[in-house]
DNA sequence: TTGACGCATGCTCATATGGGCATATGATTC
DNA sequence: GAATCATATGCCCATATGAGCATGCGTCAA
């Protein structure tokens, strides 16, 4: 195997800067393909393809508007990334100015724990 | 091109599983290669190349000690994925009911899921 | 110095991409 | 039904993986 596929994993949907740009676009609200393929920059294959791998992990929602089909945001996928990240708060506030420091605390943690 | 690469971008990198199982185990505390392949059910090699991948985007610190490198985690690179998420907050917050009237128009189409 | 240990790398393989292009599918209008 | 617009798919190509395996390299003990 290479990866898990994108479509299973929303973690692997958004590793693609594209896919993450799709997203923050459509927080203006929902947007057919081809108004979002222009405004991505990309052809009209492409922003289908995208959308249909946010679609999948069930990051994106589709209306079909006559021959359009508008694509809408539906972010609650994104709260598991949001609190996985969030798990991490604790360290990101630490001091790296010294890796000795850094060493240390970590000691003291293991060992509270 | 096929994807970004992996060791140029955060989000990219933790796209991995198994990656992300490496920085929580990271949390309790540095680890040897080997310590880790061995919590991960993993094989030293495979340790290594993820562990490199960590490295290159700066989630983790490498330590000497003797004949073994400590690595420890430096997750200010999370920083970054948890704001983006969060950047959406409001919207997963919102009640998908009123998403669903606000999608009114496709209640037939939308039956089977 | 000679091994042994701990890691990092290089290699091959099979697979999952993303881009570009052509084309099939659906719906709308004439 | 025909022509047309809006999308979705299928194909091919080049590339980036992750896994498995062998091996190179630095460190430390005898």
């Amino acid at each position: 195997m290479a990866r898990a596929a994108t479509t299973s994993d929303v973690f692997n949907a958004i590793a693609e800067p594209q896919r993450r740009e799709i997203l923050v676009l459509l927080r203006a609200g929902e947007r057919p393909v081809t108004g979002l393929a222009r405004e991505m920059g990309m052809t009209q294959p492409q922003a289908s393809k995208h959308l249909r791998v946010l679609r999948e992990v069930g990051l994106v929602r589709e209306r079909r508007a006559g021959k359009q089909h508008l694509y809408g945001l539906d972010a609650r996928g994104l709260r598991p990334v949001h609190e996985w990240a969030g798990g991490f708060e604790r360290f990101w506030n630490e001091s790296f100015d010294r890796l000795d420091a850094y060493v240390q605390g970590l000691k003291q943690e293991r060992q509270e724990e």
